[in-house]
DNA sequence: TCAATACCTGTCTATTTAGTCAACTTTTCA
DNA sequence: TGAAAAGTTGACTAAATAGACAGGTATTGA
């Protein structure tokens, strides 16, 4: 590793585990990227070290094994994952809570595609190494979700549609432009899914949803 | 293999390429499951062998290599694609056309969810496979489609929604009940996706995307 | 400055992998 | 019926793979 060449005046004062956080962080996404292509049986430690530029004994140094390692990209996953899961939590009108939302789930598309990638991979798998996610905050976090939608259609403030197909249509539609590029790439005739793009998408999801769902 | 001891009688007259055509049915059937579930890299001709019940160089006689074979899977899957593609077609009212598409959609993931997910893992993986197949036939399957929404919407049928944001999220959408099976089912709290929950729903997709596009 | 600790990595091993091949059996059809 | 063609497969090889480990270097704090 170049590293070694460099001093450590470079990089910032001396801090205990700031290396091994360093380090960690730098396999951790290379990791990611590998996972997200490949998935866990597809990816080798080999590439992934080739593509932190990092020796593949250094990974095994951080991480137990691969399924640590990948288990590792998957926490980090799902951490990132958190933070959308909350945006959908308001008790205000629901044009406003699920215009947020739509915005925050193509936002993370947009700036997150690998993540996306990875997730889904994982559930297409049968998701194997996310039971226990699945069971517990996954399962409480759409309960929830879908009793404020319940209310919303108590109050007769959209139509009586069965929430859990909104959430679906939602979660699908948002991760469909990270997983599926290459399709909209070709689709839409556009060298780069860029900002502007993804802005008009989550325009047209949040029409069609709001006025389909009957909120208006 | 089993097969060497029965006679051919039990598997009705001598036809030429019939066992040809048998075995290599078997053992694509085998490949796609695999490749569906641990993606091009991640699947193992052993495994397929395995799950076919086939010596692994039996695969060999009739594929020429791991990716002669993933190659023959993906075609087989490509022309099953064809024919819902091709359901999207008809001159009549907007909403039966629509209806019938995501019906026919969500059909497909129903009884071929395996194909469903082995083109998702191909695409998220940046569908190096498919280039031929993306620039030719789907962009100019997509470019048709697109010209009929556009006549609708200059008809006032429609809302003036960007008819590629409303081809996705009907693709995201139907796809989603096959890949994200596992999510679905503990999301739903029922152990199994039933026919009718398919039904349901179709039902829910079709009133939002219907709704949402303003049509009626 | 100097141990103690953390970090790094070249080299090795056992296993798995795709693919080959030659000897074999079954099917075909004239 | 019999020989050519098609199908089958156990045993092999070379390459790739996950992981172990010993001997090194860099960092730290007292």
């Amino acid at each position: 590793m170049a590293r070694h060449m460099t001093t450590n005046i470079s990089r910032g004062p001396y801090k205990p585990g700031r290396i091994r956080e360093q380090s960690r962080d730098l396999i951790l996404q290379a990791a990611e990227a590998e996972f997200a292509c490949h998935g866990f049986r597809g990816a080798t430690m080999q590439r992934i070290a080739e593509s932190a530029q990092v020796p593949k004994a250094n990974i095994h140094y951080y991480f137990s094994n691969k399924l640590g390692l990948y288990g590792a990209v998957l926490e980090n996953t799902l951490n990132l994952w958190d933070t959308i899961f909350n945006e959908l939590s308001s008790h205000d009108e629901p044009a406003d809570v699920l215009s947020r939302y739509i915005d925050a789930k193509m936002d993370f598309s947009r700036t997150h595609p690998t993540a996306s990638r990875l997730f889904a991979k994982e559930m297409i798998s049968g998701a194997p190494h996310l039971s226990a996610y699945l069971q517990q905050d996954y399962r409480l976090w759409f309960k929830q979700r879908m009793s404020i939608f319940e209310s919303w259609v108590a109050q007769g403030k959209m139509d009586d549609v069965d929430p859990a197909h909104v959430i679906f249509m939602i979660w699908a539609s948002t991760q469909y432009y990270a997983d599926f590029e290459p399709q909209i790439l070709i689709a839409t005739e556009v060298p780069l899914v860029t900002e502007q793009a993804f802005a008009a998408a989550a325009d047209s999801i949040k029409h069609i949803i709001l006025k389909g769902c009957g909120i208006c």
